[in-house]
DNA sequence: AGGTAGGCGGTTTTT
DNA sequence: CCGCCTACCT
């Protein structure tokens, strides 16, 4: 290990001996690095096996980034199943201690559609009637997972939510899960919460065995993720986090803030502070810096520039008239500075940005990935081939069943569905043990059997096949038998023809991402926490991707559209208008902006079409934030027509409002 | 059982 | 604006 390389400040980090650490990391200051080197260290000079080290990221690719780094590093390949993402080291921990739960070890791990699809069926059977939809039950289902609220604690929930039926759908949701054998993505962590704190035997176990425990992104854990380490902490207190306070953004998904802030003084430990900056010109921090400094709960650091290899450029500001002309400059832009060595990032605050800027990107003939777009696994023909696979798997998963009974269409209706899922409930049965029971007692129609046994027929003939033959022969079997194909096949409407036709070529793509794995289990594990496109294009094309997507990454050019009220910061957090919501969106601006090495880009446009209506909205607060820094802003309304029709859209409304003052003050400040 | 027309609601951000 | 759901028709 090159210890020479870091500096004096990740030295003390990384041979950093025995007992709690926090590092505090700002944005390019060597966090992935000071990480890896600090497991290496572990290994080499305190001499623990990497088996006996968790390492916790908060992505599955800076998971894999650790993983690479530290196989290069040791010269040995690890394959630790406590190297990963929260979630992906707890399913594999859940695996091994199913039972403890009333789980099998096969058990499925339900997406957000899944998830409501469930919901939904629970809400109609506990016959509420209010106007409250699943996905509100499911935000907050999802939010008291996050608490560690059990459905029982009937107080707690009624304290925490105002929905008076919440706890008895959370309750019944539970219990479908496990019926069917499923776990959502709190489930995983709560039920692993569950195991290791009902079974001291068990805890123990794990308490002797386990040395270390890394955590990345520190700041963005929520308290069931910082409990359950605090769990497998054993009296050596050998907890190592990193974190930024200042890149805190998933507070919407139960992030606590004050788990790092608050962390210091909890343990009594020391706090070692990276402030060299490697990665931006000193006038991309400045920008970063006089945003951040308007929050008001934060540790409170100054990032300093250390690289003088990075030009020195002026930061860059454009404001359009629609989100159109702004679309277009960015691809204008980009294309006059397009070459192989240069990497471009574009990041937005909203998917629903993205295609226009897709659209130009096309225009220009310029090659573009969009970085965690549409997921692959979660596409309709995707999900419905997989069902074949999961039903053959686990007989309990009800909603595959329901899912593919009658697709392709075997004349199998509503009424017939009814009978078999009411035999299911009242004998408490899985749907398909429910229809072979119904079968063999010769309890239904000539003609139902008829239509139902070739369905049975295909999940048994999967089911034995599944270990006889390769995960790749499998999945050609299914969308083959299953006349899944055919169905694509034959449509005759020349609009769904084509769309067949992607369709088709998706369900190629799964074939080819079945080859890659050695058993089913393992794959639909895969499928269930890698939710990425892992398709890659080309190394140097433009990465179009949101805010979110874009923390640990780092591009020479950066672009930011659409710095407007209402889109940056959002809509909702507009709303709340709380210091809460506010701060966190202007972290998420800090963020984007210290992504950049040297060429920054922000732009705001006027009006934006959504939802089929032109909308009219003003500069983003932020922008006035960015303060004594030189803004090179040539071209503040692109055109005299768009100024006089930006003129019109402001005096539509008389009243003086905080906003309209900014960007009054704002064209002021920034005039010629 | 299956097809289609019109109404309505939905957009943060992700494991 | 688009996609999903419901109601109604074949």
């Amino acid at each position: 290990m090159d210890l020479h390389l870091l500096n004096k400040e990740q030295k003390l980090a990384v041979e950093h001996q025995n007992g709690p650490l926090l590092v505090l990391s700002g944005a390019g200051t060597g966090k992935t690095r000071v990480l890896t080197s600090r497991f290496v260290f572990i290994v080499k000079n305190l001499k623990i096996d990497f088996n006996r080290i968790i390492a916790v990221t908060f992505t599955n690719k800076a998971a894999n980034e650790i993983k690479e780094r530290v196989n290069k590093e040791l010269q040995h390949n690890i394959d630790s199943p406590w190297i990963g993402t929260f979630h992906s080291i707890f399913a594999k921990f859940l695996r091994k201690h199913s039972q403890l739960v009333k789980l099998k070890y096969n058990f499925n791990i339900l997406d957000v559609d899944d998830q409501k699809k469930l919901l939904k069926q629970v809400i109609e059977f506990c016959k509420i009637n209010n106007d409250i939809n699943e996905s509100i039950y499911l935000n907050e289902i999802q939010n008291l997972k996050d608490q560690k609220i059990l459905p029982n604690e009937k107080l707690k929930i009624s304290k925490y939510s105002s929905i008076e039926s919440l706890s008895e759908v959370y309750e019944l949701y539970q219990e479908r899960l496990l019926e069917i054998n499923g776990v959502d993505f709190g489930d995983i962590l709560l039920h692993s919460y569950q195991i290791l704190s009902n079974n001291e035997e068990l805890r123990n176990t794990y308490l002797s065995y386990i040395d270390h425990i890394l955590i990345d992104e520190f700041q963005d854990t929520n308290l069931i993720q910082y409990d359950l380490i605090k769990l497998l902490l054993n009296n050596k207190k050998n907890l190592f986090c990193v974190g930024d306070d200042d890149q805190s953004i998933y507070a919407w998904r139960g992030a606590k803030i004050e788990n790092i802030i608050n962390f210091p003084n909890e343990f009594a430990c020391p706090v070692v502070r990276l402030t060299k900056n490697y990665r931006s010109n000193s006038a991309i921090l400045e920008a970063a810096s006089s945003i951040i400094s308007n929050n008001k709960n934060r540790l409170g650091k100054e990032l300093i520039s250390f690289n003088n290899k990075i030009p020195d450029q002026k930061i860059n500001l454009k404001s359009f008239y629609s989100q159109e002309e702004e679309s277009l400059w960015v691809a204008d832009s980009i294309s006059r500075k397009f070459n192989e060595n240069n990497t471009f990032g574009v990041l937005v605050r909203l998917t629903a940005q993205m295609r226009s800027i897709e659209d130009k990107f096309i225009k220009f003939a310029l090659p573009y990935e969009i970085v965690g777009g549409p997921r692959f696994f979660e596409r309709k023909e995707i999900k419905d081939v997989l069902s074949y696979l999961k039903l053959a798997n686990s007989n309990e998963d009800d909603l595959a069943f329901e899912r593919i009974i009658n697709l392709p269409r075997r004349g199998i209706g509503e009424q017939s569905l009814k009978i078999i899922i009411d035999n299911a409930r009242s004998n408490r049965i899985s749907f398909i043990k429910s229809l072979e029971v119904l079968i063999d007692g010769n309890k239904l129609s000539p003609s139902l059997i008829s239509k139902t046994k070739p369905f049975l027929d295909i999940i048994k003939k999967t089911k034995d096949l599944i270990n006889k033959t390769s995960l790749e022969d499998l999945g050609i079997f299914v969308i083959e038998e299953s006349g899944y194909l055919k169905m694509l096949e034959n449509e005759k409407n020349r609009l769904k023809k084509i769309e067949n036709e992607s369709k088709i070529d998706n369900l190629k793509e799964l074939v080819n991402a079945l080859a890659e794995f050695e058993n089913l289990d393992e794959f639909l594990e895969h499928v269930g926490l890698v939710n990425e496109n892992q398709k890659k294009i080309h190394n140097n094309s433009i990465k179009l991707m949101t805010l979110h997507a874009a923390k640990g990454l780092e591009f020479d050019h950066v672009y930011l559209p659409g710095w407007e009220e209402g889109v940056f910061p959002s809509s909702r957090a507009l709303e709340q208008n709380t210091s809460k919501s506010l701060e966190e969106e202007r972290r998420l601006a800090y963020v984007g902006i210290t992504r950049a090495k040297y060429d920054l880009n922000l732009s705001y446009a006027s009006s934006r079409f959504t939802y089929g209506i032109n909308n009219y909205s003003l500069p983003s607060r932020f922008l006035s934030e960015i303060n004594n820094i030189e803004i090179e802003s040539n071209n503040l309304i692109s055109n005299k027509s768009s100024e006089s029709r930006n003129k019109i859209s402001l005096s539509n409304t008389t009243a003086l409002t905080p906003g309209k003052k900014r960007m009054m003050e704002f064209l002021n400040k920034h005039k010629k």
